[in-house]
DNA sequence: ACCTGAACACCGTTCAAGT
DNA sequence: ACCTGAACACCGTTCAAGT
């Protein structure tokens, strides 16, 4: 393995086990085996360590729906799939989900932020089937999908935050994800 | 003005000027005039200092709420001036709007967080009021809150990380939050 | 190319005193 | 009560060298 994917699994592997603020260019540093600023030869600031982790984070969701998006299912099924890939991949890997959907470091800086479209393009594929298929109202695709996914997103980070336990209502991210994509079919028979 | 309120004040000050990188015990002290250790005296920690801006902005933020729930004009239109202090409320001060919705300096830690349910509270009791005149779904509101909420927080969130400027597609939060209300009308007369 | 030790300018936080 | 200076253990980052 070379040094710099070594040093990215060492971020990686801090962010899980100490969150965002356990990854210091000198406890990575140390976790390789080098000097504690040997990782400068390698990647130009903390910032850009962090973005080289989120980015194979990204490549992995994206892999992860583009799986779910060749199933032989129905495409309701498939959305459904794809946004438990998320909502899980939240709830197992919270630091890091934390950095590729809500850390400022991540932010727009130029072309970089495609890859971060990647997940977004396939979530968009699977949100088009579903309308084809008459399952989503018939609004423009990249709005209907970005409000999908920026719902999503919401009920996952304010369920890590802990600001949305209001009484019993939305425990877990889940329940809100499924009570989303009920209210947006565009036909319903009543009730139950 | 009391030296807490002085803390709170400045902190908030230094939040919009330069992020949540600039808010430092040190600068924090400094602004106010006091030596760099001085705050200890007012607040546990850097944490504690923070939740008071929240806190304070979390009241803020119910009493506007509260305000637009008591205008004379449909439910609907309530909550659409509701979600718009919001969003403008993020566009104005996105530090503190992280602060208060997306700082894990802010997560449960116990009854403190009861602040952080007010806003929620006064959406709540708009969104019933749009579910009395049938303006929106009859689901339990607590659940459909939460969605539009979270919703609500992700179209913003990601919009601040600029992880959504997607082709044409969603620019801004509030055309994000106009199409989640109509698509979330329980009836809709065809398109246009 | 890759690594190292020393150093700088910051932090949060604590402590022993001062008024 | 409220404030202070000195100190500790951290950071990110830079630099002059070493192999």
């Amino acid at each position: 393995m070379k040094t710099d994917q070594r040093l990215v699994a060492a971020a990686a592997s801090l962010l899980d086990t100490g969150g965002e603020s356990a990854v210091t260019i000198r406890a990575v540093a140390q976790a390789v085996g080098m000097s504690h600023n040997a990782p400068y030869k390698h990647f130009e600031n903390r910032s850009a360590l962090l973005r080289a982790v989120a980015f194979q984070d990204f490549a992995a969701l994206t892999n992860a729906f583009a799986e779910v998006r060749q199933l032989r299912v129905r495409p309701l099924e498939k959305l459904k799939q794809a946004l438990t890939v998320f909502v899980s991949y939240a709830q197992e890997y919270p630091a890091r989900y934390r950095l590729l959907y809500s850390d400022p470091s991540i932010a727009a800086q130029g072309g970089d932020l495609e890859a971060a479209m990647k997940p977004f393009a396939e979530v968009a594929a699977i949100v088009q089937e579903c309308q084809n298929a008459g399952d989503l109202p018939d609004v423009p695709n990249v709005e209907l999908t970005g409000l999908i996914y920026a719902s999503v997103h919401g009920l996952i980070d304010l369920q890590m935050g802990g600001r949305m336990r209001q009484e019993k209502g939305l425990t877990d991210a889940s329940k809100g994800v499924e009570l989303l994509i009920k209210l947006l079919q565009p036909l319903r028979d009543s009730g139950g």
